[in-house]
RNA sequence: GCGCCCCUAGCUCAAUUGGAUAGAGCAACAGACUACGAAUCUGUAGGUUGGCGGUUCGAUUCCGUCGGGGCGCACCA
């Protein structure tokens, strides 16, 4: 709604301009006064224009103020401030056609090519920890948000299955458990539990003597033979993990369409083809002299955004062997549809709704597999950590001479994830008192898991649901602490931007009040309780929208509660304005936000006894409320869904 | 040493990418329920935006510099 009708203002506007000073001031955005009051929207245009046109920005404001008034959809316009034009738009229409859009909402237009998210890719050793459930929260309402914009998205998921922290395990079972495939196999409730113990055991195994620590290299290089026992066992245990995790993630509606395996990207040889491509475009050497003799490395540091790094990246070592970074390009240009090999597929399980996730396979491809790859945008979800590595592979993509590629190569980069002091205590971490938040060593064992937070949080909703209305079935009750559960714990990954350090406390994921997921629910509850009691009082809902439809909403948005319906309007209008934004930015949390500052808005508006539905003065009145907390209802329904909030039908 | 991120209210974070009086939540204090569900709302208090310079109509935002914190810069994955 919003978007549009700032488009038409800004042509307008540009109209404006050549009309009183003959210049195009190109593209031209909208601000929000500050306070209502002020206007509905704002243009700065006329202050970048007095600098060209060397006149005072006033001057310029009033006389584009003057052609704006008459702008369809606009019912004033004023100069306010240093050379703001301050826009009033026709409340009544401009609500009018808000509340049609929410009732029947029209698809965002389509967004040409294909988009991959690569989120979650957790090393399938072990549980799932809440970094992991940062990124794949990031990853997924990522997702949600390009979808909802009208982008064609595939999600994938890349499992490390032959990396050392799946061999670290392996050695675990092997020397410190002495058990076979057949005995692991028979290992009874959560592997990934399990698992979880285990590798914290054989780090301590490593640190004990320097042979220990020589198993890994065996084990390492007898997964990436194959064909073995050993190569079994790890399989075996890659494959267990990824399903724990993925009904981990299930838990809070995250799924995926493709398992990547790096298994298989080394059995297809894929980095062969990217080195052959490499070579052939001259984007890589081979160094002859000085320390990095004998390697292909890639040029960096010239390229003009590559910050001054001095040494070049090397890809291939001096004994022929690929590094990490030199496969990631691999796969990078796999995803892009740039190395002209592919994947074969098998289904991995088919999901009760029909979702089907496919699986990267090196055997026979099942004909009747979706295309994957030949994405136009590649958003990775991986810690800010990776920031460089990232940086190459978006390199070793341009150095090819793929520009749109290297454009299209994206790092959706996420801080790490630490403990504030109160909640590494609770876990029984030694904690220095003067100290602010704890970093959590994945090596110890400790951290917190997703399934024992996600547990905690369930176990935290019911208690509260039993103390306000003990009544309900158990079988309800539970459902409904599911979904605050997931609601609270998506709303807290989602409220910071990426790129702070998010510290994690239990108690402030736990709760319940302020600016939180429940919150948000909260009011669609509301909301909808409002609708079920007016029927049962003999009122019909849809006889009052029907009737809002002809009332004529200028008129009776004159008054205080014109002023507070339109402010939520206006708010709510704004929300695909916002999931573009998003997309732009890349950052999610511009959505939360904004969903919670509709909720807020929503809830100090419905609060009021004045503005009663059930008691209202008139029916007109009793419509106009009706209209306002359907389309509320709707556009909060939309924006929970935005980010992965379940919507309960009660709290 | 080089590069990146961060420093805003007591705490955790925002600030429409250079806009108007720097805003929310939590915590604190004072209030509002025989209920359109109080998981809510209203109000009070809380600020030299780390320091100092600069750029301009305008700087939390851009530049420089200093200080503090975090992370990268592997022939590890």
């Amino acid at each position: 709604m919003i978007l549009a009708l700032q488009a038409r203002l800004a042509d307008a506007l540009r109209a404006a301009a050549r009309d009183a000073f003959g210049v195009d001031p190109g593209a031209v955005g909208f601000q929000y006064p500050p306070d209502p009051a002020m206007g509905d929207l704002a243009s700065s245009a006329a202050m970048s224009l007095a600098k060209a046109q060397r006149r005072n920005p006033r001057e310029i404001a009033a006389a584009l103020a003057e052609r704006m008034a008459k702008a369809p959809g606009v019912s004033r316009a004023e100069v306010a401030g240093a050379g703001f034009v301050n826009l009033f738009l026709d409340r009544g229409a401009a609500l009018g056609t808000l509340a049609a859009g929410l009732r029947d909402p029209q698809p965002a237009a389509a967004v040409p090519g294909h988009a991959i998210v690569e989120h979650t890719s957790i090393n399938p050793n072990k549980a799932a920890h809440v970094g992991h459930v940062r990124n794949a929260i990031l990853g997924d309402t990522f997702v949600r948000i390009l979808r909802a914009r009208g982008h064609d998205v595939g999600v994938q998921n890349y499992i490390d299955d032959t990396g050392v922290q799946v061999a670290d395990v392996v050695v675990g079972f092997l020397h410190l458990e002495k058990k076979a495939l057949a005995e692991v196999a028979a290992i009874p409730g959560r592997f990934d539990y399990y698992c979880w113990d285990l590798y914290a055991r054989v780090g301590d195994f490593y640190a004990a003597a320097p042979e220990n620590k020589a198993k890994q290299a065996e084990v390492l290089h007898a997964i990436e033979a194959g064909s073995n026992d050993v190569a079994a066992l790890a399989e075996h245990v890659a494959a267990r993990i990824v399903a724990c995790h993925l009904e981990t993630m299930a838990r809070l509606g995250i799924r995926y369409e493709l398992l990547a395996h790096e298994s298989d990207i080394l059995r297809l040889h894929f980095w062969n083809r990217a080195f052959a491509l490499l070579k052939d475009a001259g984007a890589i050497r081979l160094v002859t002299e000085g320390k990095q003799i004998g390697c292909w490395v890639l040029g960096m540091g010239k390229g003009d955004d590559a910050a001054a790094v001095d040494e070049d990246k090397i890809l291939v070592r001096s004994n022929g062997t690929v590094t990490y970074t030199g496969k990631d390009i691999a796969y990078q240009l796999w995803k892009l549809g740039r190395l002209d090999r592919d994947f074969r597929y098998r289904l991995y399980r088919e999901e009760p709704d029909g979702h089907k996730v496919w699986q990267t396979t090196s055997g026979d491809s099942d004909p009747g597999a979706p295309r994957f790859g030949h994405a136009r945008d590649v958003y990775n979800v991986i810690d800010v950590g990776q920031s460089y590595p990232q940086r190459v592979v978006k390199a070793g993509v341009a150095a090819l001479g793929f520009e749109r590629e290297a454009a299209g190569t994206h790092h959706l980069a996420y801080e790490k994830v630490v403990l504030s002091q109160a909640t590494a205590k609770a876990l029984g971490y030694e904690v220095a008192d003067e100290g602010g938040a704890v970093k959590v060593s994945g090596r110890k064992g400790l951290g917190v898991k997703a399934d024992d937070l996600i547990d905690a949080l369930e176990r935290k909703a019911l208690a509260e649901i039993e103390a306000r209305d003990p009544e309900r079935p158990a079988e309800q009750k539970q459902r409904t602490a599911r979904e605050i559960a997931v609601g609270a714990l998506r709303y807290f990954m989602l409220r910071y931007g990426r790129t702070r350090v998010l510290t994690f406390d239990l108690e402030e994921a736990l709760a319940f009040t302020g600016e939180t997921g429940p919150y948000v629910q909260n009011a669609i509850v509301r909301a909808r309780n409002i609708f079920a009691k007016l029927e049962a009082e003999g009122h019909r809902v849809e006889a009052l929208l029907e009737r809002a439809r002809g009332l004529d909403l200028g008129a009776m948005l004159d008054g205080d509660e014109g002023a507070e319906i339109w402010a939520l309007a206006l708010l709510m209008a704004r929300s695909e304005e916002v999931a573009e934004a998003a997309v732009a930015s890349e950052e999610p949390s511009l959505v939360a936000r904004h969903a919670f500052a509709v909720a807020q808005a929503f809830h100090g508006y419905y609060q009021k006894p004045k503005y009663s539905l059930l008691r209202a003065e008139s029916e007109d009145r009793r419509a106009l409320r009706v209209l306002v907390v359907d389309a509320f209802v709707r556009q909060m329904t939309a924006l929970a869904g935005l980010l992965g909030i379940p919507v309960p039908e009660r709290m």
